[in-house]
DNA sequence: TCTTTTATAGTCGTGATGACTATTAAAGGG
DNA sequence: CCCTTTAATAGTCATCACGACTATAAAAGA
């Protein structure tokens, strides 16, 4: 931070982008714009804008969580950062540096598109290809990031709606895993970790399913997993 | 990304922040810079300097890495990005975005101070208070980001020379987390974890100290620490 | 009523790990 | 030159977490 007036420094426009999750119908999904202008005019891209004169990055990206997904209150969702993308040359235009973010959301409400962009679509991961300016590799990023932290923090209830059942809780790691979990196995380990789930006092059950009914649980108030609910290894050796 | 002429955007300047810790004489040293300039004049500082028009936050790193401790080479080492800070508010003068990194260092070589700031100087960590700007909350955040990833990561090898003693690593895990391993444990689990470290086969040993001679190992290839070595809990429940 | 479906309960064996004890190989002091 | 100190290395043992199962319960639909 010495030097101030030894180097010229160049101004920078500093942008955030957005990796916005949610699951459905077993599906992970991600928000996506198609772009109206140029460069890549037409094409799809991670929501996003620049940070204005007056707020952080971390503002900026609640403002356009809001934006983006027309929900009125975004102020419980998960966000958090997760790196900053400054190649010289990410933009055509102008030197853009950006704070990227991933959010989570549990239900599935219809992107409605804000004031900033108004084609925001659900698309599905796998989907999600050829995007704007470096945004495939920033959602690429993202999902490992989301993959990984659900397997040391309570992560996965960002995804549920705030009474859940234990499989749609399984359905979460599922899906943004890309594998089965044993259900019996992942049962015992969710509710012998203190503070992940507490259940629903009034016996409350889910309604339009087939089989038994599933009791209800809400988030708990512990944030990290210890020990970590790991993944199943295709490969290699370990537990 | 859309609406470049919708918003008018404040021109930022960005720079790069670095937490480079090393370990010396059994803790955990961290190297700071005075500024000789308002303002904090006189205060320390995290080294750091503007991002250049053709680089990237990467590059800048790692160019103020060779400057500010004065290595030759510093390509080998390792350096992550830990996230930005964009508050508003965090330089007096001017709106700053600043993307921090980690650096890890084995050996700790004096610092001479490169052309940006020549009073650097390794600070044991827990004496680095009332830094400038919010840099001890990026020191916090780096030292929290270092300890976690040295549960799940075979990090804490980049802490050693070339060549160390399994009593060298314990030491290193020690240090950065405050806490005593058994070392009959911590020496099973990092053998049992293959590609963590490898024998040199010269049965070398290392010299200067008392008892009897230690082996000496060299860093794997493996990079992922699977199960992940977890520290000793305090408090609470589990494993 | 019987089958299907899904949730929940429990069992069993193995591997990882915390807490130890024992042995080996050096330095240093008397 | 022995004997103490120091540190590395080699075990042992019990507990716990977890993967792989099987069994039971409670609903919907045929």
């Amino acid at each position: 931070m010495d030097g101030y007036d030894k180097y010229a420094f160049e101004p920078f426009a500093v942008t955030v982008d957005l990796a916005v999750f949610t699951v459905r119908e077993g599906a992970l999904h991600v928000l996506l714009v198609e772009r109206g202008q140029e460069p890549y005019a037409g094409q799809w891209a991670l929501p996003g804008g620049f940070v204005r004169p007056d707020e952080s990055a971390e503002s900026a990206a609640r403002r356009e969580l809001g934006e983006e997904t027309g929900l009125t209150d975004v102020s419980g969702l998960h966000l958090e950062q997760l790196r900053t993308y400054s190649e010289p040359d990410r933009d055509p235009r102008m030197r853009v540096v950006s704070v990227a973010f991933a959010a989570l959301l549990p239900d599935a409400p219809e992107a409605h598109g804000g004031s900033d962009a108004a084609r925001a679509r659900w698309t599905p991961y796998g989907d999600a290809r050829a995007l704007a300016f470096d945004h495939d590799r920033i959602l690429a990023d993202a999902r490992d990031r989301i993959g990984a932290k659900l397997e040391y923090t309570c992560l996965a209830t960002a995804f549920c709606p705030p009474e859940f059942t234990l499989g749609e809780l399984q359905q979460v790691y599922e899906t943004v895993w890309g594998t089965a979990l044993d259900r019996p196995n992942f049962r015992r380990k969710v509710l012998a970790t203190p503070g992940f789930v507490e259940a629903v006092p009034g016996a409350a059950r889910l309604t339009g399913g087939r089989g038994k009914p599933a009791a209800l649980y809400r988030a708990g108030t512990a944030t990290t997993l210890h020990p970590p609910l790991l993944r199943p290894t295709p490969e290699g050796r370990h537990a």
